[in-house]
DNA sequence: GTTGAGCGTT
């Protein structure tokens, strides 16, 4: 309240991390110097690009990430600037730490924990630590998502490309109930018991079990879609779920058996 | 070859 902008909170010594010691001494003590940082204060609207051209400037950006709630989709305010060089990392971190960004103050620091798979994450919730909704009641889901989930994964990923899908309001493709249970039947047809996963809800998904594909935003690969047909892509999965991946005939060798003609 | 549901979000 000086008017001064200094450091608000100065690490003086590094961070407390919450009373824990600091940066695990085991992480990288010396050869292993931290290349991932942890930009904070971002704005909501904060896009990787946003990150990538001023962190950019001091050194290649091997990765821009910025994580988003899952359930809510709204983006968590802080995001991941990894660099090739860990020398480009602390200088940015240097120069970054306390810059004005849109209006707001960042604090860069060095990543800690190293990244967190989605596995993990699972796991976590289970655990009852960090934010775990009781979606089995009642999915915090953000009205930006009517009831689609935001699976989004799968597609071409560039490992350079900015990581960042914007909540598409497009997977609810409200099947007709009619349709659903032409659907349905048609799997009851193809496959008379179906193995559902008891005990385990994991994340929102569609209700046909198959976690919505959505492609690269970019990449619009012609998925082949006749018009006319009411494409769904239940009906497409429901297919290609039902046929047996082991089937008794293919499973022998594909040699000399190969040929079909007895 | 890996992971996009990444820790520090208010």
């Amino acid at each position: 309240m000086r008017g001064r902008s200094y450091t608000p909170s100065p690490p003086r010594g590094g961070y407390g991390r919450r009373g824990r010691s600091p940066p695990r001494g085991g992480r990288y003590g010396r050869g292993d110097a931290p290349t991932s940082l942890l930009v904070r204060n971002l704005r909501h609207d904060c896009r990787p690009e946003d990150l990538r051209r001023p962190f950019g400037q001091f050194g290649p950006i091997k990765d821009v990430y910025l994580p988003r709630d899952y359930y809510t989709g709204d983006p968590r305010g802080f995001g991941f600037v990894q660099y090739v060089d860990p020398a480009d990392a602390a200088e940015a971190k240097y120069q970054m730490d306390g810059q004005i960004m849109q209006g707001r103050e960042l604090t860069v620091v060095f990543a800690e924990e190293n990244r967190k798979k989605p596995t993990e994450m699972r796991a976590r919730e289970r655990g009852g630590r960090g934010r775990v909704y009781d979606r089995r009641r009642s999915p915090p889901r953000s009205p930006r998502y009517s009831q689609s989930p935001p699976p989004r994964h799968g597609g071409s990923r560039s490992r350079n490309r900015d990581y960042y899908s914007p909540p598409k309001s497009r997977y609810s493709r409200s099947i007709s109930p009619r349709e659903k249970r032409y659907s349905r039947e048609r799997s009851l047809s193809r496959t008379p018991l179906q193995e559902r996963s008891p005990a385990y809800d994991g994340p929102p998904r569609n209700h046909s079990g198959s976690p919505v594909r959505e492609r690269s935003p970019y990449g619009s690969r012609s998925r082949s879609q006749s018009p006319g047909h009411g494409q769904s892509p239940v009906r497409a999965r429901s297919r290609s779920r039902s046929r047996s991946p082991y089937s008794p005939e293919y499973t022998r060798k594909p040699g000399r058996a190969g040929s079909p003609s007895q």
